[in-house]
DNA sequence: ATTACTATATTCCGAGTAA
DNA sequence: TTTACTCGGAATATAGTAA
């Protein structure tokens, strides 16, 4: 969300009461040092996102928060909180799942085993282990993107492009494991696993199993 | 401050490691999805504005994190958990110290002293009662003026104009008290009381005191 | 290589005003 | 009274480029 729609957004949270603000556009304008006609634009943007419903009254309006403002609220809450804490590194939890066995496809490219290799400093299980991320835990995973360093840089073969990958040393039940993200993916809410073993059958796991991940950005 | 440059230092203190990040201004406009030349706008304001401090090397900079950034983070970190408690009162705290007399003779004011009882309940004691807030609290300030629901309209007299002054009800040591906002003051740092009685002689208290007060925003 | 200036493009805001 | 549209101007971001 665009940075001056969240701090109209949590402003406006701030003024609330009960989970609701009972007032006019005009009454926003001048509490928050802007126009009538931005507080209206703010808001209309604001329903239009889902983040709160509005009921219309004869003097002005009742806004009500729905929950994607609150999860939204907690997010920025985790981030600033990560900052104040000063971490270099982060523990993420999710459920196991099964993929479409492509990650054993990508992990077998040449490029790819030698890239996580050299970063993870052992030779990985020729498979991931795919686990997602709850919603409640997705800021985590916007700033492990934020703190990558060490990736595998993009290449071409047979005619295909593989694409960028970021690597994370990590730990999962004591052992060294990497985390991978793709740079370009539209699964922002999974976290790829690889280690030296097959993990799945080292700790017998089953869809749905929750696991602890500690993501290091050393 | 800006929120988008808010957003652009809270964005480079997450990707950051040990109070500093090291990177070029390419680096961070590809990290955050922004021109190059936007990253170094947002650095030299960064810098103008005394959140950090730069040093250039050969390939990039050492970005160093000042204190005021992380104060920043704070007072953000604190707002989005007031909204996160949902409360309808806030506990604030702040060291006694002597005004001008000033208030007593604002206080006086026939509009003032009828629009205090109207909304406290009482019969205010004709004089207040300052506490400056600590910096670490000042935040506080900030939602308690947003909150402000009640107050006494701006009024003129004898060719002077009395400005609209905030009133919310709150307690000190278990007592009902009022704390009064001016809509208009430099004084940003300041929660002036007033109560039925001489709070100063009741409590025997000196300059320097420290005093707890629970403002409530019903 | 960098950073950052200048000029242009885009986005955002607010005045006027309709509904 | 409201809210929210259109439109012009301000603020902000990007492109080009100098240092």
């Amino acid at each position: 969300m665009n940075p001056n729609l969240f701090d109209f957004l949590k402003k406006l949270m701030i003024v609330s009461n009960n989970g609701s603000y009972r007032g006019s556009t005009l009454e926003l304008s001048k509490l928050f040092g802007i126009s009538q006609q931005a507080a209206s634009l703010n808001l209309i943007n604001l329903e239009k996102e889902g983040f709160i419903k509005r009921v219309r009254e004869r003097n002005g309006q009742i806004i009500y928060f729905l929950e994607p403002a609150y999860e939204l609220i907690y997010e920025e809450f985790n981030s600033l909180n990560f900052i104040l804490n000063r971490q270099d590194k982060l523990d993420i939890s999710g459920k196991v799942f099964s993929g479409l066995g492509e990650g054993k496809y990508y992990i077998s490219q040449e490029n790819y085993k030698n890239g996580l290799k050299a970063i993870l400093g052992f030779e990985p299980f020729l498979g991931t282990l795919n686990i997602r991320i709850s919603k409640k835990e997705l800021y985590k995973m916007e700033i492990i993107r934020l703190k990558g360093r060490k990736y595998i840089p993009p290449f071409e073969k047979d005619g295909r492009v593989f694409g960028k990958v970021y690597v994370y040393n990590a730990e999962l039940k004591g052992e060294k494991i990497g985390t991978i993200i793709p740079e370009r993916t539209h699964y922002t809410d999974v976290l790829e696993i690889v280690a030296k073993d097959n993990l799945r059958q080292k700790f017998n796991l089953k869809d749905g199993d929750v696991l602890e991940v500690t993501v290091r950005f050393d």
